[in-house]
DNA sequence: TAGACATTTTAATAATTGTTTAACAATGGA
DNA sequence: TCCATTGTTAAACAATTATTAAAATGTCTA
């Protein structure tokens, strides 16, 4: 399980609206990912800027990199996304599927 | 569906290491949730910093208050983080579930 | 190996955020 | 009504973060 200090990394790495977009974009390439410049060229934004926030979600272990020739390809890591989510519902409701009282979601 | 910016702003509630912990302990709580002072006492935080963190958290949408005598009762409000989720894994893969190549996703 | 291309690094500045202390409301019981 | 309790607000300060421009790194092709 992730720890707290892991999840806050990955909470402040998504929240800061070009880095959501960059990994909103990542999410829909999927597993193969899109190089560092289309997305700049995609979201309108400097190179350095663009630098700057892949470096801010690789940290976080949001996404990876690959090497492709010159490019340098970028995708989505939906394990770390989803150890995130787990750790913000994790032992909801007391962890009793029972007792769980959220409308719908039986924890 | 939630917009940019409300998703930034819960994201940014929760990358905070006392707010995580609050919000954390208030999903265990379910629906009922916890008075302001019993948590600011199960976390060791003082009131006043409490009470900053409370208003981020309520602005984000991530969690609602009540008032029961003298105390304030916080909640999460668990529809605002499945909106969040939502957003960041909207379509994945291009929306094609059948493509998609994420291991055990799916989308 | 020279030159063009793709991206990162560094340094500087501007803006945002978290914590503390002290003072301020609102509630309920003696 | 008076007082203790519960929690919020305001002001000040320290620390963190985002952006830009300029220089640097690495990779391919001729």
């Amino acid at each position: 399980m992730m720890q707290s200090a892991q999840v806050v990394k990955a909470l402040a790495a998504l929240a800061q609206p070009t880095r959501l977009a960059i990994y909103r974009l990542l999410v829909e390439c999927g597993p193969e990912g899109m190089a560092a410049g289309q997305l700049a060229e995609k979201l309108k934004v400097a190179p350095a800027t663009m630098s700057f926030h892949f470096k801010t979600l690789s940290h976080a272990g949001l996404i990876e990199s690959r090497q492709e020739g010159r490019f340098i390809y970028y995708a989505a890591n939906f394990a770390a996304m989803n150890g995130m989510v787990d750790y913000l519902t994790e032992n909801c409701c007391g962890g009793n599927a029972d007792a769980c009282k959220v409308p719908g979601k039986k924890c």
